[in-house]
DNA sequence: TTGAAAGCGTTACCAC
DNA sequence: GTGGTAACGCTTTCAA
């Protein structure tokens, strides 16, 4: 008979349903007039959003999920803490995602792959789509997105077989590295790549490697450095080992926490950058700033590419048959101090 | 009349309607029998268990979250990207929760503070409870987290006004670093701290300045790091630039992070640690090892107290009434290059 | 051991 | 402009 809840009982939050009988219109009357529906009267809508306001309403996202096949969700899947570019990444999507009302759940963070059981909570929690910046992991989870019609877009990296993507040119930014390092006059080479090859890396290195070709130069020495730091400082130990006249004098690494590894790698070796060699890196992250390092670089576009990643990912929510697309967004090159100045090679006069 | 969805329909995801039907069961049965119950019999759990496997029946967080009202979802407040702590946190709290079948909502991540609407975010989700990690931008999550029923618990963190609290021994910490110092023979101290006094900051310092008193010593100086690289930077470079007679011998930093760019901005000034002056920090966070800082510092215990803190959380999700709880974990002293040796000062012989 | 049915809070469709 | 009412997918009494 008496379907009010009790003067007495547990006060609960309140419902669609509790403001529509305090104002004596039908639920979905609040509903409308919550989201600025047109057709509502502007009369209503202001004292329902008042009425909201006073019994402190707050929607409830996942009934809206279930009804609405929308949950505002993002899947996000980082690589590992070692690297400060998924750190990066992380921010700039928690961030950008608020600014269109998407909240992040991390599905996976870290170096590990994927569990099954991890992978399952894409459709768990029915994410609106998938935001990818690690490939050696990513192929589990965009599999089960591809597989059940949730947009996948893989940040700082190429699609391998399904899902859109957007990265820097990776192959442009390494040959504008081998640019600068001719034009400062370095002629002998060493790379520090990594060896479970990333789109990413290898696009890279390809860069760097064909500008070479075109005046007819290749490395001297190619050395692992994992991606990480500590697979940079041992590079690093191994060059300043090598006796003078086997020693390049440049090194491109492939990220900046790999450079930066064989940078401190070579210091502690006894050698000095960049009056002994010059290094470069990719990425940009914020360490390369610091004064220690000061290292020339290519900066990839992280906002950028996260905000055209998010509005692929938007696209494909509204219009699931948009084609997968790819997109190339070009790094910056920003000159420091880890490469010797033109200077050393034109002596002046 | 034909309530089977037409064998040409668009094929949806099965649902434990899907389910029930197929099985020719009650939804209720499939529902006990997902989930083990033990009234099911083990022949229809079985053959239950085989259909879902073969309709690939994913169950639907968010509408079991409706009628259970558990989420299975923890919201998560993260610091800033300037400090790598937080890094490990959260790489932490992702892969404790998977095991425990909670899954991170980042509701906010870095410096600025929380917006309102952001905040809301923890209501709308419903999630089960909230992980908080940086205490100067928490208020307000914490504060509509305890208004609203939702278990809060603050790791590395004092709780300032509600919610448990995780946190490592700071005092003690600190303490003991002083300890080191002044058994290795320094008497001229130099602190960093940060200026916005966090729990953790203010504790650490206590601990290291009672120390000191002990043997009736106070440090000369104490300058601002910020909570960050570059504060940490400034402030070596001016200890580097004073003139010799008034520089410390030994400085104390509140976070590894700080203690970094103390070190840097002490090198690019000339000096060398720890032959000119020894250097502590507090953290213990993986760049602290690298052979380049080889940081002395007092390592937090970082996955106990995200395991106690999921603890913690788990307990007052179950039971709401639980009393808030602080919880304090030990620190380790962990003894590295950056400290100079104790025969520097007992000259052998 | 299983079934039936009432929610959970919201949206969306169809009336009026 | 609004109201009514079925979904959405699951859990959970209460019955049988």
């Amino acid at each position: 008979m008496n379907d009010l809840p009790p003067e007495g009982a547990t006060r609960r939050r309140a419902t669609i349903v509790t403001l529509s009988r305090q104002a004596g219109v039908a639920p979905s009357t609040i509903s409308r007039a919550l989201k600025g529906d047109p057709r509502i009267s502007a009369e209503t809508r202001e004292r329902i959003a008042k009425l909201a306001r006073e019994l402190g309403y707050t929607p409830n996202a996942l009934a809206r999920t279930l009804s609405s096949g929308r949950s505002g969700l993002i899947g996000l899947v980082l690589g590992p803490a070692t690297h400060p570019i998924y750190t990066a990444l992380l921010h700039e999507a928690v961030a950008q995602g608020a600014e269109r009302g998407l909240r992040m759940l991390i599905i996976h963070a870290g170096a590990g792959p994927i569990e099954d059981t991890t992978a399952e909570v894409l459709l768990q929690y029915k994410v609106d789509g998938c935001l990818i910046t690690s490939a050696t992991l990513s192929s589990r989870a965009a599999a089960v997105c591809a597989g059940n019609g949730v947009p996948v877009v893989m940040v700082n990296r190429v699609a391998r077989e399904h899902g859109s993507a957007v990265a820097c040119d990776n192959g442009a930014g390494g040959a504008e590295l081998a640019q600068l390092l001719l034009a400062r006059g370095h002629r002998r080479f060493a790379t520090v790549i990594t060896s479970n090859p990333t789109s990413t890396a290898v696009e890279r290195e390809q860069g760097f490697l064909s500008r070479l070709e075109q005046d007819g130069l290749r490395p001297m020495l190619r050395l692992d450095g994992q991606s990480t730091y500590d697979g940079g400082y041992a590079a690093g130990q191994r060059i300043a080992a090598l006796p003078p006249g086997q020693r390049p004098d440049a090194v491109f690494a492939v990220s900046d926490i790999i450079a930066m590894g064989v940078m401190d790698g070579l210091r502690l070796g006894g050698l000095r950058v960049p009056r002994d060699l010059s290094v470069v890196g990719f990425d940009d992250i914020a360490e390369a700033a610091r004064p220690i390092y000061d290292l020339t670089t290519v900066a990839q576009p992280l906002s950028a590419m996260v905000r055209r990643g998010l509005d692929l990912l938007a696209a494909r929510m509204t219009n699931p048959d948009l084609p997968d697309e790819a997109v190339s967004l070009r790094g910056r090159l920003v000159v420091r101090g880890s490469v010797r100045p033109a200077a050393d090679n034109t002596p002046a006069g």
